[in-house]
RNA sequence: GUGUCCAUAGUUCAGUUGGUUAGAACGCCAGGUUGUGGCCCUGGAAGUCGAGGGUUCAAGUCCCUCUGGACACCCCA
């Protein structure tokens, strides 16, 4: 085998392509329920976009994107998220001008290299949602429910949905002081990552999954107490509107969003079903990032979510059988001299929208049969001497495995009709 | 980037302390007398044993390097 699909990435073969499709379908139900309109932006952006975006010292800017000098000498980077184009594209088409709130939500590969295991890929995908241009926490509620609402309509109940405030500029910043002190009075006791996090990120230090940190910082400062007016007035409506809503939800202190942007509302929602990378979703509020970007001071929030990881609970609850598509009809010749005559056939069903498929590699009528049984059709007709004489076609169902005799020139009819 | 385990037909796996032409199941192909699938029966095709190097009279089996995979850490979707 010469030739390998590169490390991370995978193909989405034709035995299982239709359940991607029917995913996808149905996440786009579901947004369009809630007025969101599909956005599509390009793989690739400006390296600065993300940069800016994310946030320069992020693990995201900082080892893990797909960056590369194109032949103009440009630093092009393959997105790693969605949010920075969007809202690239929000400024660039001067999308808030035309109307005061834009939601959109996408569905959209992302590119990310970082060691595969179970639930992430170098390649994988993405769906989320945004709400440009509304500060209103009736608007965060809105995203969470979407989210959840998705993985309802999945039938999925396994998951929790974990909500916080990470607070604005002001009071994120006197609350780090804060924090900071009490790490590093009991910094002996944190693992050794953890200590290295103190200065840079020491929010993330909460986060930690290492049993000793969790014990240490047990009595921690949460940031939920040291929130400012406006933040707190914002996470309380948040939660009342998400009780009225009927959105069940916990709410952790501890949970910090891996990007830089965020403000106020962060949330995930985690599944149960899955093992080490159990994030389903991930979002929040981020009021900075279109100004950070370049446009007017807008407030925004969203969620992303991984496709991949959603699948993978399908599969575990094997929730959804996806029909794959088949034909209707297999229509088969019981000698190589009606091929002719089958061709038509299927050309006149096909020109109807009636799936059908024929025998291309000169197979025994034995092996044609077996064809149709294989690739799951309805309906067999075989075509032969006796057929072209008496103008008249059997149609066998392959389930009862009874036949019926039809004239020739009410074949479209049949399918058509209540059979079809 | 770190760690652990792994790599043999299309797929899932056997393959003894190194010893002849590397096996099975499923799948695939063809048949089982006239023009009808599934079940069953018979036969067939199919493997550079991940790649490269080394040890040996002899390597799928032992050693090294690389590549890829699985899982975990880190981080995240």
């Amino acid at each position: 085998m010469k030739y390998k699909s590169i490390k991370g990435t995978k193909d989405i073969l034709p035995d299982e392509s239709h359940i991607w499709i029917e995913v996808e379908n149905r996440i786009r139900k579901v947004m369009h329920t809630y007025n969101y309109k599909e956005i599509r932006t390009p793989i690739f952006e400006e390296t600065k976009l993300f940069a800016r975006g994310i946030g320069e010292f992020t693990d995201i800017v900082g080892k893990e994107m797909y960056t590369f000098t194109d032949r103009g000498g440009d630093s092009l980077t393959l997105k790693p998220e969605v949010t920075a184009s969007v809202i690239r594209a929000y400024i660039q088409h001067n999308l808030g001008e035309k109307q005061p709130l834009t939601k959109v939500y996408y569905i959209s590969p992302a590119f990310r290299q970082e060691r595969p295991q179970a639930g992430r890929l170098r390649q994988f995908h993405q769906f989320g949602a945004e709400a440009i241009g509304s500060k209103n926490p009736a608007v965060d509620a809105e995203i969470i429910s979407l989210a959840a609402n998705i993985y309802e309509s999945f039938g999925i109940r396994d998951f929790v949905i974990k909500i916080n405030s990470v607070g604005c500029e002001i009071c994120r910043n006197e609350y780090k002081n804060i924090l900071k002190k009490f790490l590093i009075d009991i910094s002996n006791k944190l693992s050794p990552e953890s200590q290295k996090r103190i200065d840079v990120n020491p929010m993330r230090v909460l986060d930690s999954k290492d049993e000793n940190d969790r014990i240490a910082t047990k009595s921690a400062p949460l940031i939920l107490n040291y929130l400012c007016n406006d933040c707190k007035t914002h996470f309380a409506q948040l939660q009342d509107l998400l009780s009225f809503m009927n959105v069940t939800f916990e709410v952790d202190g501890r949970i910090v969003r891996g990007l830089d942007y965020y403000t106020k509302t962060a949330f995930e929602i985690i599944s149960t079903e899955l093992g080490s990378q159990d994030a389903l979703a991930g979002g929040g509020r981020y009021d900075l990032l279109v100004k950070e970007l370049g446009g007017k001071d807008t407030p925004a929030v969203g969620f992303a979510a991984g496709l991949e990881r959603l699948l993978m609970v399908l599969q575990k609850q094997n929730q959804d059988k996806f029909q794959a598509p088949r034909p209707k009809v297999f229509i088969a010749y019981a000698d190589k001299s009606c091929e002719k005559i089958i061709l038509n056939l299927a050309q006149k069903l096909r020109a109807k929208g009636v799936p059908c498929e024929i025998d291309l590699l000169n197979r025994s009528l034995k092996s044609q049969m077996r064809e149709a049984d294989r690739q799951n059709s309805d309906f067999v007709i075989v075509v032969g001497e006796n057929e072209v004489k008496s103008n008249r076609l059997n149609i066998k169902n392959m389930k009862t495995g009874k036949v019926e005799e039809i004239d020739l020139g009410n074949l479209e009819n049949y399918f058509l009709s209540s059979n079809g």
